[in-house]
DNA sequence: CTTACGGCCTGGGTGC
DNA sequence: TGCACCCAGGCCGTAA
């Protein structure tokens, strides 16, 4: 599932492929996913790549018009949980589930594939006013201890579900959660607001370290994440937790778990991660 | 306002 | 071989 590490590779392959390129044709398969069809299939063709930038787990690519200046516009993707980004020569074989294919004026293809459609791609018109963007949190790896820690300490909600909140903090979900909590030795349970101050610290650190490898290996693999050139990542060998559910845990030996935790299946280890006390769900 | 929860979208994988 | 069911992330509506 594409998360922060993973819409970041695929940002930075993009960087390398897709600025100062034009878009001179759109095509487009099943579109309802897509916010607009008509627009984009009216105004990209022409419009010129400016530059890719990554929010939290949106992507987005910034188009200035064929005609001069007039107004820029960006393409907002999401890639869901099955979204690829790739770019490709033309003539290689199409991938069941493609459904948007942009030529570029280098005689390449940017193509978009995703067999479940949860994804979403849309026009923006004017970027800095559209509120689903302005209203999510921090970047977590931009966020200093001081921001963090008070983005979490007065909440009453679980902490999973406060670290899967991109109101919170924008760009995690459930993977590199469930990792960076196992590395703080935090139950998923726990409350925000119960956490100690040297608890959110460590958090703080895991939550930066786990997403800096994931990086640094080019994100977590599990089932369809490629990179924009195709490529598997390789974090999913670092994974201590996650789909670990009755393996021994790195660190003490003890089962790791799975639990329901804010809707979302959550794995910790019982021994590492202690349950908090005051709540009657047993762990 | 904050939090919890169920449902919805889709289709591949799994287990019977 | 078939087929029912689970599950994933984000979002929305509802209720407390």
């Amino acid at each position: 599932m594409p998360e922060l590490p993973e819409v970041e590779t695929i940002a930075r392959g993009l960087r390398a492929a897709l600025p100062g390129r034009r878009i001179v044709g759109v095509r487009l398969g099943k579109t309802d996913f897509i916010d607009d069809p008509a627009a984009i299939e009216q105004q990209l063709p022409g419009a010129r790549i400016a530059a890719v930038r990554r929010l939290g787990k949106f992507l987005l690519l910034d188009l200035e018009p064929s005609n001069g200046s007039a107004h820029n516009s960006s393409l907002l993707i999401h890639l869901g949980m099955t979204g690829r980004l790739v770019t490709c020569d033309p003539a290689a074989p199409v991938p069941l589930h493609t459904h948007v294919f942009f030529a570029l004026d280098d005689g390449r293809e940017l193509r978009y594939t995703d067999v479940r459609r949860f994804g979403r791609m849309g026009l923006l018109q004017d970027t800095s006013r559209e509120k689903s963007l302005d209203s999510l949190g921090l970047d977590p790896l931009e966020a200093s201890e001081e921001q963090f820690i008070a983005l979490l300490k007065d909440r009453r909600a679980r902490v999973k579900a406060l670290l899967l909140d991109q109101h919170v903090l924008r760009g995690i979900g459930n993977i590199y959660a469930d990792e960076s909590l196992w590395r703080a030795r935090i139950h998923p349970m726990r409350l925000g607001a119960k956490l100690t101050v040297d608890e959110l610290r460590r958090l703080h650190r895991s939550v930066r370290d786990v997403l800096n490898e994931a990086i640094r290996l080019r994100g977590s693999s599990i089932a369809d994440y490629v990179d924009s050139e195709g490529n598997l990542g390789g974090f999913q060998r670092r994974h201590r937790v996650y789909q670990r559910d009755g393996k021994k845990c790195f660190r003490c030996g003890a089962k790791i778990r799975r639990a329901i935790v804010a809707g979302r299946s959550s794995h910790f280890c019982p021994r590492c991660q202690p349950a908090p006390r005051t709540r009657r769900t047993q762990t």
